[in-house]
DNA sequence: TAAAGCGCTATACTATGTCAAGTGCTTCCC
DNA sequence: GGGAAGCACTTGACATAGTATAGCGCTTTA
């Protein structure tokens, strides 16, 4: 009833919760970061985001395609081969995975290295 | 076997990999958009991300206090009132909203209203 | 001729998230 | 003072989302 994915009430209509509900589906932002390097073959993506199954990767190309997001190329070569490529809304992504990547280097590290030797500063208590 | 959750092989590992895989878990990044406006209760919280039920809302704060970027507080106070809140680490992740407010705008809206008066820019093709 | 890679698709399964209800508490209101 | 309502959850049945595994028709490579 009041699931976030119905937004054709225009009534609490805000285009940041729209884009959430996108990037936050299952492997959507590794796919954009993968395609921000350049275009991918099909098989060649999905081994990039780290081992996404075709048959969600299908589904999610499919989504950010009709979204505008990327686009899907049949190069009509033999043998055929299918490239996807960003489209100019989604290379604007990259500013949201620059952020992304900037907060994952300040506060992930951290949990990776564990025995860092810097003063606990307010994390404790 | 390659599943990006199975972190604990450090050969690939990647911070901003891991990044995501937080923030895309459903209702997280509406759950810390809502908090950068403030602490909230549970209820407050379930109501102000959009209808999150509960049970994932438990799971996902929960989540999020162990990661650090939230804290829990229970003022013992009568009734007892439970008050959700970002850690630092948590606000800084008012970067990557910023820029995900950003893109919305920049791409979302357009979508919406359909019928702006602004100049296409970039954004037609 | 066999093996492997391409871009998928199909089927069956599991994991994730949801609904609806209920818990024990307290305050509000008639 | 009895009932409804709000708080912060918890529980269990269920639906949906995502996964593993296999296979399709095709072509190139060994």
């Amino acid at each position: 009833m009041e699931d976030p994915n119905d937004m054709d009430t225009e009534r609490d209509y805000c285009p940041v919760h729209e884009a959430i509900q996108v990037l936050q589906e299952k492997w959507t932002m590794h796919i954009v970061r993968a395609l921000l390097d350049g275009p991918l073959g099909f098989n060649e993506l999905g081994r990039a985001v780290g081992g996404c199954n075709p048959a969600t990767l299908k589904v999610r190309l499919d989504h950010l395609e009709d979204l505008g997001l990327l686009r899907r190329t049949v190069h009509s070569q033999m043998p055929p081969r299918t490239s996807y490529e960003l489209a100019p809304a989604g290379v604007d992504l990259q500013r949201v995975i620059d952020a992304i990547d900037a907060w994952a280097r300040e506060h992930l590290d951290v949990v990776a290295e564990a025995d860092v030797d810097e003063e606990p500063s307010a994390a404790a208590v």
